[in-house]
DNA sequence: CGGCATCCCAGCCGATACTG
DNA sequence: CAGTATCGGCTGGGATGCCG
């Protein structure tokens, strides 16, 4: 588990700690659709993220125990990522969320 | 309704603009519980926050029309701060969130 | 009381190139 | 295929001081 460096404030401090950053919505988001995904697979879907960031994001989900890394030792090499239960408690929040952003930007269009 | 500079990839991403950074989640999570706070209620709330970040935090969220900014123009001055209708329909999902957290903070003492 | 102005820094994030 | 390595910029956020 990470240690934060200082102590969260409360429990909702706490959260958004572990899913705030520019990428990790969508990648739980994303994981949680498609069940497992690879690494390549991840890249393809987020259209915009460079694969340092993309390994550095997958890296602090792991570390906070929200998706699970399962390397395949063959060649070509295969790495799968996916929700862990944990993870999974956060897709109904983010879900929501979706929802309420879809809302807002229908609002915006019209 | 504040501009973004690169349009959002989607719409969890979208939402996740609006109530990412260090404070949001909080603010939105206290200003719901007590319903109206003022604006040196806030920072004693916020024990950890500087002037200028709760006032930059609560232009954004008030640009976003996540909370609404009410100054009485008297002396000394007063300014409360309350949820708007769309910043309310949040809240369900940072209790759910919430719940989560302290749920996870619980596993960590143990 | 409820700010704003200024200066400054860390760390998040991006671009590019390379590798087992 | 699934990453590292390196360099560097930008901006979110901190510290301090002043103002109506």
């Amino acid at each position: 588990m990470k240690k934060y460096p200082d102590e969260p404030a409360c429990s909702v401090d706490y959260a958004f700690r572990r899913i705030g950053g520019k990428y990790k919505g969508r990648i739980l988001w994303y994981l949680h659709a498609k069940n497992i995904m690879r690494y390549g697979e991840l890249r393809k879907t987020l259209t915009d993220i460079t694969p340092k960031m993309l390994t550095q994001t997958l890296r602090e989900l792991e570390a906070d125990e929200l998706v699970e890394r399962k390397v395949y030792h063959e060649v070509p090499p295969k790495v799968e990522y996916k929700l862990t239960e944990i993870g999974q408690e956060l897709i109904p929040f983010i879900a929501h969320l979706k929802e309420w952003g879809d809302k807002q930007i229908q609002k915006i269009k019209k």
